[in-house]
DNA sequence: TTAGATGCAAACATTTTGCCGCGAT
DNA sequence: ATCGCGGCAAAATGTTTGCATCTAA
């Protein structure tokens, strides 16, 4: 199965790289992985929870491999996306809790991103 | 100027419609505006930021034309966009300034999504 | 008369799909 | 034999751009 592949070589990223930047990785191991697997995998993972894609204003959908880390930098001026670990579970739960209270709604999760510049950029 | 019609028209929308919707709208009343005008006209003023583009995974981009309010809910079954008041300037600038001290960066500002189900949809 | 804005259509990039073949159960 | 997965190319989608035109300063 080339879903072990692609997530492996996911996981082995320390960036969130695209559907695009994984194919070309993924390709110089495994030559002939097409890219149309690679979209189907990735979108497969998203969907079952193993990966997560992360949706980023004017660039394409980029994705990462650790589930755990929930909070990402993103760089305005290269467009890089770093991983950010503020506050806990704890914090999330109670901003889900507020957010059911006051609206209803059922919150499966939220997502906290922050923008700005980033060290290389400054 | 066409961009003062573009950005009334999406301050009327209760939603968060995309720039096809919001096009779908703007003919009504105006029929010669064509799409390109409407997404270099959004483009322009996201980035002044008079308005605010909402980036959603595995959806085209959304248009907020309240930049006071930086929170959102994601339906995940109608893929609605529904605004979320919780906590306030206070909270988003100590989450800012705990990743500007932990990390570094230039922290411009950070934006919390939840993501789940709506109440039309439970 | 110049600079910017617009409409139209074509171009573009990203992502999805159809189809066929393959390999495992 | 069947069923799902993978490769390839084509299609679909959303967005941007080139170009000619028009308007306003």
């Amino acid at each position: 199965v080339q879903k072990q592949i692609i997530l492996d070589t996911l996981k082995s990223f320390s960036t969130h790289p695209s559907a695009d930047e994984l194919h070309s990785e993924i390709i110089k191991s495994h030559p002939s992985i097409s890219k149309a697997t690679v979209y189907r995998n990735m979108r497969h993972l998203a969907e079952k929870g193993a990966i997560i894609q992360i949706a980023v204003a004017n660039d394409v959908a980029r994705y990462d491999g650790c589930v755990d880390c929930h909070q990402h930098f993103i760089c305005e001026k290269c467009g890089g996306i770093f991983d950010v670990h503020i506050g806990g579970d704890d914090d999330s739960e109670k901003l889900n809790d507020a957010v059911r209270n006051k609206y209803g709604y059922q919150v499966d999760k939220c997502i906290t991103s922050f923008t700005g510049t980033c060290l290389d950029c400054i």
